[in-house]
DNA sequence: GTGGTCTAGACCACC
DNA sequence: GTGGTCTAGACCACG
């Protein structure tokens, strides 16, 4: 379901918390449906529970999912997450934006390779 | 000279090599021009003289500076690292732009919300 | 006639409890009035049965409602429970004006917020 | 410094949380000073050094405290915080105000309450 | 020495 | 079986 890189630097708690965003924020798990046990993802990934707990733990409170106990955990409704996600692009962008101008990189350059990385594979619009 | 956030997450070492990637991407540091001695910044910003040379060391391994042993660390030439910093830009740009889509949203926006940041502040072009 | 939120972090049974306890204070139910069946109620609410039970016998233990083997369960009368009732809210309104007097708010604005909160809706008095 | 009641039910981190938040938001602990190592409240209060752990990170997601990595934690500034945890009172206040409606009693008499309860012990305003 | 992460394994509340 | 909490002990990054 989810794909993790051992070798990584960044903790694996964020690994999961970064590929669980993705899928909800793409759909591919949708509002209501259930996320895998704690115990059941921690023995598929060789993981310890606790890890995978820390993991859905954050993500409830960033709203991507709800935790029912006894039962599970779920994707949240849209409205919970889908603004808060869409703000984070936007300023990571105006970061980004800012230092390709502080690098010296001309604005006409930066348009030409934004509409190159627009077309590049899927296409929304 | 430069400014470092004690209160940041990030590590200071970090923080140093940033402040002086940027100080030399902009052209306040001149080709080279030599940069402040371990001991002095070290005494400067009250760090542990250990921080700065790990920060210096970073920036020689990454083609910003050069150091000349009993001499000092001085600015590289701007084709040692002009050209990895903007192919780094462009890959964190594309990154955000494939998220974006990813998060359903539409080009049209994307082009919109570019031009705005490119209007904001400095200008070049 | 009872509403559950399957989503919120509270367990099951202390939402039934507490929907039950409104009920009985604000009068709706009223004393010796029989209360729908564990079997039934489970049923309709999709519930384990074992969930409305302890619920129903924690309302018990709090003087709420009693139980009649073979025959159901049903509200108590008002002496049982009312003055209970009154002491936990002066409780915790006490331990929270402490709190507000502790985080260093003016008696004069606490007053004002209460007039305020008293206003609100409904308007007994 | 703090005190834990290992016979609550509520979670230890959830004690330790709130003894925090009650010395910074009363001032007991000043801004930028340091609070006890994780290490060395963990041995004090004879608590798991994760659990310790776990409540600083909870303070700090709250803005009560900011972590230098290999410093410590320490107070962070009063605009952080003070006004989120004034917001927290009233939204209590608030609902125990309509709890006290909803149970019957007058208005009056919540008054006259609060009058009593205001004039307890300390005295701001 | 300090915080950050992780493992292994345990017990509890809830359903 | 599910999530929530906790312990004991380990290793790493940072200063």
């Amino acid at each position: 379901m989810i794909y993790i890189d051992y070798k990584n630097r960044s903790p694996i708690y964020e690994q999961v918390i970064a590929e669980f965003e993705n899928l909800i924020v793409k759909g591919v798990l949708q509002p209501d449906e259930k996320l895998p046990s704690v115990r059941s993802l921690a023995m598929e990934l060789s993981i310890n529970p606790n890890t995978i707990q820390r993991a859905y733990h954050e993500l409830e409170r960033n709203g991507y999912i709800y935790t029912v106990k006894g039962k599970g955990n779920f994707v949240a409704a849209k409205e919970n997450f889908i603004q808060t996600k869409h703000e984070e692009l936007w300023n990571s962008l105006r970061g980004l934006i800012k230092d390709a101008k502080g690098a010296g990189i001309s604005k006409e350059e930066i348009r030409q390779r934004i509409e190159l990385f627009l077309r590049e594979d899927g296409s929304n619009d």
